[in-house]
DNA sequence: CGGCCTCCATACGGTTGCGTATGGAGGCGA
DNA sequence: TCGCCTCCATACGCAACCGTATGGAGGCCG
């Protein structure tokens, strides 16, 4: 739409371009071609293509923060998670990139942004247990359980083996964290 | 080992070089130093690199059903789940090119391969619970759950979010797949 | 020993993507 | 209007990889 593309048009571009064809996808060339310009333009805004992935993974991660600075404006404990759990089951498009980012976690750029997330969100979830009264090891082990399971469910959902994903399945990952299925409102 | 290479001796590499690199890591001359060797060898067992990508499918494919071969030599129908949890959860390697294959679904030759094979899966798991007398819905809800969460635990290993697979966790997905727990003998 | 067949090396052209150089269009203040 | 600054286009060299062409080393068989 604006005529003139700042840094963030282009790492929207570069997330779109990731979440289609992995990170190999990223290239510089066919980014400039989705946003109807020319290397010229790139290269105006960022030194190089390590460049450009990196403020595609900052993106990426604010977004992964404002999401959880958004949960904590919720008192509840139990409300916290199942928000979480409806953003989480809810945003394919999410599921996909985080897919595509561990399979390439070997990069170090990659890696080390990825497991900074994840940290934090088996952090956020954690916390909410112990909030509950979960003993630690029982808690750790759970949200280890839940976050695998949202992993594989994307995967599932990926290869058409999961058609699509049932309301339920919320509900069932609640339960495996041990807290009541429906809101408590 | 043996001086002169065959068609396996490439599938195998390019097997490795996916599990390291990717589908992208699977081209001809990377693999081909790989194998010692020049691209002149390679382009005389295949006719093209798409030729080495089936050749890399079908042997793990094949891999597959050779697991799921000697699975059905066992007459218990629990030790048969809990032989295939063991050998799942402690083939790191296998997880990883599942994973990448997973990742790279679009391309057509990789998806029409992992979806079939992913399937026969879930269908074998299915057909013990089935043996076992649970329920069709019921079954086919807790093999997908299974399996999932088989997948997204090598995510978390992959990224270093859960050290190790503790055994723990073969028990917990049998206990999800409502399952006795420990062996049977 | 001479000829053939198998397996592999070397050399080449074509394509794609990275990064650089250079210049041009348009806004904006002096 | 003149000059500058921002943003972008075009053109180039470079590297990696695909696929082809050609030839060479070694075994086997007459």
């Amino acid at each position: 739409m604006a005529e003139r593309l700042g840094p963030d048009d282009w790492a929207r571009a570069a997330l779109a371009a990731l979440a289609e064809g992995g990170l190999g996808a990223v290239a510089v060339e066919p980014v400039a071609v989705r946003l109807g310009v020319s290397k010229g333009s790139f290269y105006w805004h960022f030194a190089n293509r390590r460049a450009l992935v990196e403020a595609a993974l900052a993106y990426w991660e604010a977004g992964t923060e404002r999401v959880i600075a958004r949960l904590e404006s919720l008192d509840e404990p139990v409300a916290r998670m199942r928000t979480l759990l409806d953003l989480a089951f809810g945003d394919a498009e999410n599921a996909a990139i985080s897919f595509r980012l561990i399979s390439e976690v070997d990069d170090p750029l990659v890696g080390a942004v990825v497991r900074r997330v994840s940290r934090r969100r088996l952090e956020f979830m954690q916390e909410v247990l112990r909030e509950l009264g979960q003993p630690e090891e029982e808690a750790r082990r759970r949200v280890l359980a839940a976050y695998g399971g949202y992993l594989g469910l994307a995967a599932l959902v990926r290869i058409g083996a999961a058609d699509e994903v049932p309301g339920s399945l919320v509900d069932l990952a609640m339960a495996e964290l041990g807290l009541p299925p429906a809101a408590s409102s």
